[in-house]
DNA sequence: TAACTGTTTATGTGATCACAAAAAATCAGG
DNA sequence: CCTGATTTTTTGTGATCACATAAACAGTTA
């Protein structure tokens, strides 16, 4: 771990909210969260602002940083950049893909099928994560992982807070199968086609969710 | 303009960068700008990480930041993100633009044809960037504006400097214009095919420069 | 009871200081 | 004259304090 204070927080508070542990518009204020980890103010500042510089936390001017709330006309927009920077990554992946990714691969896709059938949601969530996050890492170039991972840290918070409370579709995994079968063949277009027929099918299982929440 | 030291500071450092003012691979060192700028060196610390959250300088850690050194593979890299995205936005704000939109465009177009004629290069510059901004902030997607806006501050201050002492191609506008005309006439795949052509013929022209640069 | 106003508290921002680690400079030995 | 060790300087990080502004509260009046 890195001896430096502002990062170990960063990852804390990035890590609790992937995990869903903050509402949205929720304020996050710099004392308090100093006080919980026994630090001074000043290293929690820095990574409160380097959320926000990344999006993943907004902040008004001379105000608390807040946990951003997520709509319908968000998500969408979230979505669409998605769909455009996970296909190209898919299609870059594919060819590169040596036989230790695809077993890695392999495993997360069993994991899933298991998770559905047993109806353990975090365990789905995260071998999903894992399958998606590890072919965008072999797609060779390091700025569009990194631009993925910006957003999937925008979706992140709300997305585990959503699936916490909810009953897993069973055709959840059906495109994994179709993209690895893709990706195993060697074949770039098709194992993007599946890839994105999974971020379509998955985004209209959230909306439902989130339209759900929001009737409350 | 805002009451933050830190933002504006930022906005400064930022604009420098994009003007092409510091050289890459130079360290920015915090109480060097703080003394430039007449502050204590905390703004200029929560400046600078955020323009490295952004990916517009690398600090590694407990060390001074650097403005980054373009390589080829690199530019390589944030070009084929840029192509995905902007061409995404420019068939999504085809059909959203109104007559003022276009004024402004044709206005542009024609700022460049005159500042190539001319061999201004900054002017050039200029009504390009404008050109292709406008464009994009059109599309009705921020999460979109704002992934592309990111690409631009990474690449633009390498792409000031070299162009700075370029000649420029009689062949750099007659994209825009294929892309203005495929605009006006609603078309957003023939807008999205020239845009595309558009940056891929500049790109091209800029790994020249790059390479006749380090040549040396 | 509701709306307005003055006051108090909470909270982000910026300055100054102390410290540790890295970089640069100096010096000793071959 | 070059190489390696040691000292000095530079520089980022974190803590503490002072301040201004926004939010919360209370008290007053219609």
């Amino acid at each position: 771990m890195s001896d430096n204070l502002q990062e170990q927080l960063y990852q804390r508070i990035r890590e609790a909210l992937l995990a869903g542990r903050f509402q949205p518009g929720q304020a996050l204020k710099i004392r308090d969260l100093a006080a919980q980890w026994g630090t001074s103010p000043m290293p929690v500042r820095a990574a409160l602002q380097r959320l926000v510089a990344e999006g993943a936390l907004e902040g008004e001017q001379q105000r608390s940083v807040r946990v951003p709330a997520m709509t319908r006309q968000r998500y969408e927009h979230i979505f669409q950049v998605r769909l455009a920077l996970e296909g190209l990554a898919v299609e870059l992946a594919t060819p590169r893909l040596g036989q230790a990714d695809l077993a890695t691969l392999r495993d997360c896709v069993q994991r899933m099928d298991q998770a559905i059938e047993q109806r353990q949601v975090q365990a789905y969530l995260d071998a999903n994560s894992q399958f998606h996050l590890h072919l965008y890492g072999a797609c060779g170039n390091p700025v569009l992982v990194r631009s993925i991972e910006t957003l999937w840290l925008q979706v992140g918070p709300f997305l585990n807070r959503l699936f916490t409370e909810a009953d897993l579709s069973l055709r959840l995994n059906d495109f994994h199968e179709d993209a690895f079968a893709a990706i195993e063949a060697g074949d770039a277009k098709a194992a993007r086609h599946a890839m994105e027929q999974d971020l379509v099918y998955f985004a209209r299982f959230l909306l439902n969710l989130l339209e759900l929440e929001q009737a409350r």
